[in-house]
DNA sequence: GAAAATACCATAATATCCCATAATATCCCA
DNA sequence: TGGGATATTATGGGATATTATGGTATTTTC
């Protein structure tokens, strides 16, 4: 599985086109389809993403697994409905489609930040503005920004 | 698991970079990703270093573990986006990050502190302070030094 | 045929490789 | 156990490759 982690800003040409991260692009060119997976964010004004590998896994479990509840069914299934496969160009780039641009504010500027499993894209000032919030809210609410224990002597 | 002990200083050269201590290498070497990888302490100006194990760990209990608070998920996302991967040159060096440079201090000396699993880079003379300090602060209190029992699997 | 999308080429900045060296640590055998 | 032989470090610098980013040309699409 891909381990994406870090933050990068690149910019956004006219014709809507984007470098992907060189770290991000890595183990995204060894996947099965060469590019990125991108939806709009149901949570906020952003954009989520994958590799194709991580919506195959997602589809398998679907067709597999049957605990999902027919509320979890239909939104899972709504996300297979908004995703956009934006396939890499010879240099890396991806062409960011206008109802993603659109719903997360992007400019002229897109940041990328690795999220483990995935990544998001944002425009860099809303990232920000709720990366402060975030950790406001943290310290408000006395949470120790120390990751939990984790199983097996991590 | 990597065990990361004692303390070491190496130059960091006009490049930024810097050679990781070979007794530390050595396991990071074995790991899926060869290099390091580092956060800015939330603590204080130092950096916060392990290999990518430990990560894919962390990542696969946030993937599949729904025990975390949505306040929690979010901050800990944030810490993958503050992480550096850092991948070690043909001489087992890294290459610092500007961001990681200026959050630690760091001029043109790194020093490396063993940490068990984990292992911290700091500004020697920051790293000095902070050591007589605690001492200080422990003898003061009347703390006794000696180690406790550690619970399985650290 | 016009507009949009995609492929192709160019370049400056940056990162990485590759080689060299001195200092230190480790080995090995008398 | 000593001490020379060998290997491994930490470190430096120049050559090379990769990135991010433009722009132009060519192909689609309708």
């Amino acid at each position: 599985m891909a381990l994406f982690l870090s933050t990068t800003i690149n910019k956004m040409d006219s014709k809507c086109r984007v470098s992907v991260p060189s770290n991000f692009r890595n183990s995204l060119q060894k996947q099965s389809f060469k590019g990125v997976i991108a939806f709009p964010s149901y949570k906020g004004s952003n954009i989520d993403a994958c590799g194709i590998d991580r919506m195959e896994r997602i589809s398998d479990d679907l067709d597999n697994n049957n605990e999902y509840s027919q509320e979890e069914f239909d939104l899972i299934s709504l996300y297979f409905g908004e995703a956009e496969q934006l396939p890499f160009d010879k240099e890396g780039r991806i062409v960011m489609p206008k109802k993603l641009i659109e719903h997360a504010l992007i400019k002229n500027e897109v940041l990328f930040v690795g999220l483990g499993p995935t990544f998001q894209m944002w425009n860099p000032e809303k990232y920000k503005k709720i990366k402060e919030l975030t950790i406001k809210r943290a310290s408000e609410k006395k949470l120790n920004p120390r990751l939990k224990p984790i199983p097996k002597g991590v």
